[in-house]
DNA sequence: AAACGGATGGGCT
DNA sequence: GCCCATCCGTTTG
């Protein structure tokens, strides 16, 4: 083995081989970062391999917003909201499922991004066998179905997302998705399962993705 | 196709 | 003690 190559498998490899979206991404309103994920791919490592999934539904929650966790002020629970952006904020909900958000804005105020669903990409295997279903479209379809598949629920409150194991890459990393969604168009609707500011149009979603989490 | 109920536990009044 | 940013199997129309 020549120095070059002992030098190499000495070091450990890389997490990962994708470039992470900047800081400056995240550190925007938190209705357009909603919007801007869209397309956006997801990579999560974990021991068992690499899953991976395309972002197609979003829910923006702004701190002036009854729905929001925060907007009561910071407690143990949402304290990640009011962090950094572009670090994690999830949490238990129901007793059995976690809801995965990526923390949007300026530091100090409490707002994120709820993912809800995702077009999976790789490692469907994996996650078929986590989600303990066969069906693709059952796989991401979901807040609580996209972390049982991708193995983030005990990811800790305020992780990177530019570092891993979890890791928000540009849409680009992955080939390009076909159907009408790849078109691009973002539909906007009310949010799913709140009963406070039900009404503001925070949903988005890619108009033709059959991925989304419901109609 | 839609409606419903059970599972299940932490957070907050 | 009540309220959930959910999901799934079962029942009902």
């Amino acid at each position: 083995m020549n120095p070059a190559a002992r030098r190499r498998s000495a070091r450990p490899l890389p997490a990962h081989p994708f470039k992470p979206l900047p800081a400056a991404f995240f550190a925007a309103a938190t209705v357009a970062v909603a919007r801007a994920l869209l397309g956006v791919v997801l990579v999560s490592d974990s021991p068992q391999g690499r899953t991976a999934g395309r972002i197609v539904e979003t829910e923006a929650y702004l701190c002036d917003d009854g729905a929001c966790h925060a907007s009561r002020g910071p407690t143990d629970r949402n304290r990640a909201m009011f962090g950094p952006a572009g670090r994690s904020y999830t949490y238990l909900i129901y007793g059995m499922y976690h809801c995965f958000n990526v923390v949007t804005a300026a530091k100090g105020v409490g707002e994120a991004v709820l993912i809800r669903a995702l077009e999976p990409l790789q490692g469907l295997e994996l996650m078929a066998r986590r989600r303990g279903s066969d069906t693709p479209l059952a796989l991401c379809s979901g807040p609580g179905k996209l972390v049982i598949a991708l193995g983030i629920g005990s990811l800790p409150n305020g992780s990177d997302l530019r570092k891993g194991p979890l890791v928000l890459v540009p849409p680009g990393a992955y080939p390009p998705s076909g159907g009408a969604a790849a078109q691009g168009n973002i539909k906007v609707t009310t949010r799913i399962g709140i009963t406070k500011d039900e009404h503001l149009p925070l949903r988005f979603y890619l108009e033709g993705s059959p991925w989304i989490s419901r109609k």
